[in-house]
DNA sequence: ACGGATCCGACT
DNA sequence: TAGTCGGAT
């Protein structure tokens, strides 16, 4: 693909676990409400609020209990609980269902995570005194770079000119798998009991996921960390390697490595400083088929895991009983990891903060505008039942298709969203042209707005895939 | 007591 | 190159 004439379609759900939760309880659609982890601290703590309990003035962050008084109609779904902690399986899942949808339709999918907020965005914007991206084309590159750095203002110069070439990534699989927890307050882990309750049910979670991962990716995760926040502030992490997927020896592990950090006496039950926040990940994962052979191929990596450092000794993994005789145990043997791919920091950032000052823009620009949206479950209906949904073969019955105004082709009727998107796309691209060829001010981003749903039918006769859960 | 989770860059 | 830490979302 060429990247002078790509395009780039960003596809993001509404209020993601909430219409997970509708598509399990019908019922609910239409009606304001919201998903909240935990119960018994003021109703539990909001992480996605749908847009009719916006409406209401109900944001992310808040406990459901603000929720209802601001909105006293308000549904709370509850994400499920696993031994305590918040499992979010149940949206894992109905994420991979979408992507298995957009791998089987179209060539290149990336996984991206655009959000408003962001600051490197409210940087440039302070910096250069600046609203919209395109006015930045005043700027020298010398200018750019002096500020952002090299790298960055390079990378800036470009885009502000509509050059930007960074490949899609064509990959969709997570490097880690992680699973923490806080412990808040009189709730905080200040036993060995405790925590060691607290290692299994992390390790539980981790080990579940894993083989879930193994079974469906082929591949292995090699590495296990550890993250923990103590009472004193500070956050420390530990990593040990992992030579088998299994409850016990991840939190057997997690359980050495945390109290080497006991400043009690080890015969006490009491652990100092208590912990406020324990994490379990698994990363560094490597193919499993072939592994043999593709370690062979590689001189031995040796790799240190880093000594731990108290006043009176130091401390290095060491395995449980004897068998890996490798008394050297500054040095384990890992294999080469994969290669991982590396992207600007800032381009995220970048986008996320001009998408905030884009929807400002939409205010203005709102009747001219239209968006595409529908509910998950018609997207899921939709491009499942056709075989090819961008090329559906136009053998079909004559009711079903209309003429376009604009270019009165015949299209089918289900196919008119992504047809009408297409001439949206062009005439985009015409005014790009336009103002690309002469640099001089710039105009404001033509975008969609939110408000102005077409093809929001929440089509239940559709649907033909239900989740199990 | 704004949680759980993931990614990435800087640092060493 | 590997592990740790912190920032960002
Ligand atoms: N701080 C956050 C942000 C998001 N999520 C989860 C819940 C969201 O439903 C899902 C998708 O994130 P989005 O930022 O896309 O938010 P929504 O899909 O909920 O809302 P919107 O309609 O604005 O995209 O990720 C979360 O747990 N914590
Ligand atoms: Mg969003
Ligand atoms: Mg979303």
């Amino acid at each position: 693909m060429n990247a002078d004439h790509r395009v780039i379609a960003l596809i993001d759900m509404d209020c993601f676990y909430v219409q997970v939760e509708q598509r399990l309880q019908p019922e609910f659609l239409g009606k304001p409400c919201g998903v909240a982890q935990y119960y018994t601290w003021k109703g539990g703590g909001l992480i996605a609020v749908n847009y009719e309990a916006r409406n209401f003035g109900v944001k992310r962050g808040m406990r459901g209990e603000q929720a209802k008084e601001l909105c006293p109609d308000f549904h709370v779904f509850h994400v499920q609980e696993v031994n305590g902690k918040a499992n979010l399986t149940r949206y894992r899942d109905a994420s991979a269902d979408v992507f298995r949808v957009l791998n089987a339709n179209f060539k290149l999918v990336e996984k991206a995570s655009i959000d408003e907020g962001g600051k490197a965005g409210e940087r440039v914007m302070e910096l250069f005194q600046v609203e919209y991206i395109g006015q930045l084309r005043k700027y020298s590159l010398d200018a750019l770079q002096t500020s952002m750095g090299e790298k960055d203002g390079y990378w800036l110069f470009n885009l502000t000119r509509g050059i930007e070439t960074t490949a899609v990534n064509s990959r969709n699989l997570y490097k880690t798998i992680s699973a923490s927890k806080n412990f808040p307050g009189k709730t905080c882990l200040d036993t060995i009991d405790k925590i060691r309750i607290w290692c299994h049910n992390l390790a539980e979670e981790i080990f579940n996921r894993l083989e879930k991962d193994r079974a469906e990716n082929k591949r292995r995760a090699k590495l296990l960390t550890v993250t923990c926040t103590l009472t004193t502030n500070e956050t420390i992490a530990r990593s040990c390697p992992i030579n088998e997927y299994s409850i016990d020896r991840f939190a057997n592990d997690t359980l050495k490595i945390l109290k080497q950090y006991n400043k009690n006496s080890s015969t006490s039950n009491i652990y100092t400083p208590a912990i406020i926040n324990l994490g379990i990940s698994a990363g560094k994962f490597l193919d499993s088929v072939n592994t043999k052979s593709i370690a062979d191929l590689f001189s031995k990596q040796t790799t240190k895991v880093e000594t731990i450092r108290s006043t009176e000794n130091t401390i290095n993994w060491q395995e449980e009983d004897g068998e890996e005789e490798d008394n050297n145990i500054e040095e384990k043997v890992l294999e080469k990891p994969i290669t991982t791919i590396t992207t600007l920091s800032i381009q995220g950032d970048f986008f996320r903060k001009f998408k905030k000052t884009d929807e400002q823009i939409n205010t203005q620009l709102k009747s001219e505008n239209k968006t595409t949206t529908s509910s998950i479950t018609s997207f899921f209906s939709r491009y499942t039942t056709n075989e090819n949904v961008l090329n559906s073969s136009p053998n079909k019955i004559d009711d079903q298709y209309i003429t376009c105004s604009k270019c009165h082709k015949s299209i089918l009727m289900w196919n008119m969203p992504e047809h009408d998107d297409f001439h949206y796309a062009h005439e985009l691209q015409m005014e790009e042209n336009k103002t690309n060829s002469i640099i001089k001010t710039s105009k404001p981003i033509k975008r969609k707005t939110n408000k102005q749903k077409i093809n929001n039918q929440t089509l239940d006769s559709f649907i033909n895939k239900k989740p199990k859960n």
